[in-house]
DNA sequence: GGTACAACCTCTAGCGACTAGAGGGACAAG
DNA sequence: CTTGTCCCTCTAGTCGCTAGAGGTTGTACC
């Protein structure tokens, strides 16, 4: 019935001692203790901590998650503040997506086209040397 | 003829306490300094300085610009380091890409379709609950 | 009941690449 | 000589964990 906070790592795929952080900060309440001390935990254990492993895997910042949390525990407040956050994130995302998108064709350009020439030579120094080789002045 | 750090600081549009940072941190050699102990550039920082700018600024670490500072000083050296380098990070952008490009997917497929639902149904809440809604498990 | 050993506990420090702030000294212009 | 801007060092904070030290608990087996 109650869960060991290893048996929890194991059900879940978050570490013990990420388990442990996010009680730390707040994410996960303070569970039950054995007699010993040692934490106990339960079913809504699991399920809380897959939301929040959920959530970090899709890029969620730890802020986001608590909101998420708050939210989802308050099925008749209205939609949008979930959508806000998801779609704010999804605004973040293309932003890397563009700009790491920018940064591959800069770094594409820069390879030597010689594998054996000598670093005098080496387009790869020569373009950090000196910015004006680069097409996109932004990175 | 020498600058003090403000000046390079403007010069090269690195931050003063950054400049101060790639010292602590055996990026930048110990500068001269004035009578009053205030740090001193010549023009050979400038370009070391701009060159390790633009390195970080294509997403180069600092142990990746450490190393193809020691390059640059070398022109005899054959270029096959610094081409090594430029791929492997390379690599490493495009891995990114791809990564936020399937999480930019799933952000798609999740947001509420209605935008005045409450909770209760909002998509984004349950997909967060079940992983198994989701097209991706990589993430 | 004893013993071994894995799993648990708390606490502190470290990662990368800066950034912010406190509390004080140096320098240039007027 | 004063004003004001710049500069100095040092410490601590950011984010989301991760690693390790040093000690305690739980459980399986004999």
């Amino acid at each position: 019935m109650l869960f060991s906070i290893g048996e929890l790592a194991r059900e879940t795929g978050v570490k013990v001692p990420t388990i442990r952080f996010y009680e730390s900060i707040g994410l996960l309440s303070e569970p039950l203790r054995s007699e010993g001390g040692q934490r106990r935990y339960g079913a809504e254990d699991i399920a809380r901590l897959s939301f929040i492993r959920h959530a970090r895997q899709l890029g969620f910042d730890v802020d986001d998650v608590r909101e998420l949390i708050v939210l989802s525990a308050n099925p008749d407040r209205p939609c949008t503040e979930a959508d806000e956050i998801v779609h704010r994130h999804l605004r973040e995302v293309e932003d890397k997506i563009a700009k790491l998108t920018a940064l591959r064709e800069e770094l594409a350009r820069m390879v030597c086209g010689t594998r054996h020439g000598r670093i005098g030579e080496c387009r790869v120094i020569q373009v950090l040397a000196d910015h004006g080789q680069c097409h996109d002045d932004a990175h």
